[in-house]
RNA sequence: GACCCUAUCGUCUAGCGGUUAGGACACUGCCCUUUCACGGCGGUAGCAGGGGUUCGAGUCCCCUUAGGGUCGCCA
């Protein structure tokens, strides 16, 4: 059988974490299956869904590398797409829709009832195979033994949830709906709607939710409900990826950290666990830093170009040679993106912030003194490079001041960097060069 | 209120009747070290509770409790 899957967000101006992993099972399900990973957008709310809100949902999904097989092409939705069951913008398939309502009607399968169309649903438990949950059997509940029938077009002519995504997964034949827990009890609505066309239903795999780290559900106000913000944060796409694989399955033998491909290789709906997963962020911080730790030197230097900038650094004003240098002191140093600028952001600007609590601590008449006499030792220098810079600055500790190295080294590093972390001492002074160096000591001296 | 799902360290998980209950994150002790980080060696911490079944239960069954979900003219 060629599976056949589907992710089907609503845009909503922003694309929810769980959504985010919802896309990743199915989409790896697709690729170890060797199928095809559907992506349709049920913009049915028209006053709330722009183009907009559907580019961050593409947008997203192509940051994360989840590519898929068919869908649209743009956000517009009466733009291009590809694959055969389109159009996959819920917007353009009215008349599909109204088409099978009439169908369902004359079967007697529903009914209006002011204004709105009911559909009559059966009063006998559903039995729900799902491919995660197991078997079963969904009983009504009392408000549904009162009315069991269900709205699938509304008064105003619009259809339902229900009814569309029924229909969708049946016209794009998927063969399995791999969605959230959250849609279980609705899914004997579902079978009924998929019996009631006279089709059978796709296989069934609910997968469980991410919650928040103290237990509750995650609803998009939430801290880390956005994908956006991982992104705003610079974490790395791939790190994000392998995190969010390891909430609800393992690939067992006690590994955490394994490449895309294998990850494919290894997942499958039957291991996926039932229980909820909250989001450690904690976690998700030490991957994205075992990913960072591996990056060559080009990626990283790139990704850290583009976190300076959005950081509101100048980086243009500065040589390629210079950021390349001054990168590869960074690498393996930090663990997200997002923290570089506060790393390695005293290499692209021209003055280092030091506030008074540190001027009154690090800069006291003595250590000043000191470093005074770093100072000339450096301005002596015609070589400076990191092994010399070494040897002198131990030498003037040593030999002339007759004080421990680190009693030098730390308001030497406040100075030029602002920072009591950061990068080799030495080699970041080779990089900034003789000339902001001598330059930073004086500001700090004065 | 009804219906459905779930329950191993604080968190993510391994375990599929017999284990000193393993790993990872976090926390923490020591070592390394010019900072930070990395790395190395340790440590604290768990089977929600109660009944069964069984020679034997974290593993199977039931109940309780707790958490989550659903019951919309939202998706």
């Amino acid at each position: 059988m060629n599976v056949r899957v589907r992710f089907a967000p609503s845009p909503t101006g922003f694309l929810h974490i769980g959504g985010a992993r919802t896309a990743l099972f199915n989409w790896l399900y697709a690729r170890h299956t060797g199928g095809t990973f559907v992506l349709r957008v049920e913009d049915t709310d028209v006053a709330r869904n722009t183009q907009q809100a559907t580019d961050i949902i593409l947008d997203g999904l192509r940051w994360l590398g989840l590519d898929w097989d068919e869908g649209p092409v743009t956000s517009d939705p009466k733009g291009p797409s590809k694959g055969d069951c389109g159009p996959y913008y819920q917007s353009q398939r009215k008349e599909f829709y109204a088409r099978h309502v009439r169908e369902l009607i004359d079967k007697g399968c529903a009914y209006s009832s002011e204004g709105a169309i009911k559909f009559r649903m059966q009063r006998e438990a559903v039995i729900i195979s799902d491919l995660v949950v197991g078997e079963v059997r969904r009983e009504l509940t009392d408000r549904e033994q009162v009315d069991p029938d269900f709205v699938i077009v509304r008064s105003d002519g619009e259809p339902v949830f229900h009814l569309v995504n029924v229909l969708d997964d049946m016209d794009m034949k998927i063969t399995h709906v791999i969605r959230g827990e959250d849609h279980l009890s609705n899914t004997a609505k579902h079978i009924a709607l998929f019996k009631a066309f006279g089709v059978e239903p796709p296989q069934y795999a609910h997968i469980p939710l991410i919650l928040n780290p103290d237990g509750t559900k995650m609803s998009k106000r939430d801290q880390g409900a956005s994908l956006q913000s991982y992104i705003d944060d610079g974490y790395a796409p791939d790190a994000v990826i392998n995190y969010l694989c390891l909430l609800g399955w393992s690939p067992k033998e006690n590994r955490e950290k394994l490449p895309i491909q294998e990850i494919i290789q290894l997942f499958d709906l039957p291991q996926v666990l039932r229980h909820n997963a909250r989001f450690d962020i904690d976690k998700l911080h030490w991957l994205d830093g075992e990913y960072i730790r591996e990056m060559c030197a080009e990626r990283f230097r790139d990704l850290g170009v583009q976190a300076l900038a959005r950081a509101g650094f100048n980086i243009g004003n500065y040589s390629p040679e210079y950021i390349t240098a001054a990168m590869a002191t960074c690498n393996g140093k930090i663990k997200r993106f997002g923290d570089l600028a506060a790393y390695g952001g005293f290499y692209f600007t021209e003055e280092v912030k030091l506030d008074s609590a540190v001027i009154a601590t690090d800069f006291t008449p003595e250590s000043k003194a000191r470093l005074a006499v770093l100072r000339n030792a450096y301005a002596q220098l015609a070589d400076f490079t990191a092994p010399l810079l070494e040897t002198t600055l131990k030498s003037v500790a040593k030999e002339q001041l007759k004080i421990k190295p680190g009693l030098l080294i730390h308001p030497t590093r406040m100075a030029l960097t602002g920072s009591t972390v950061g990068p080799s001492l030495y080699h970041l002074i080779e990089i900034l060069g003789k000339g902001r160096t001598l330059k930073r000591l004086d500001v700090a001296l004065t």
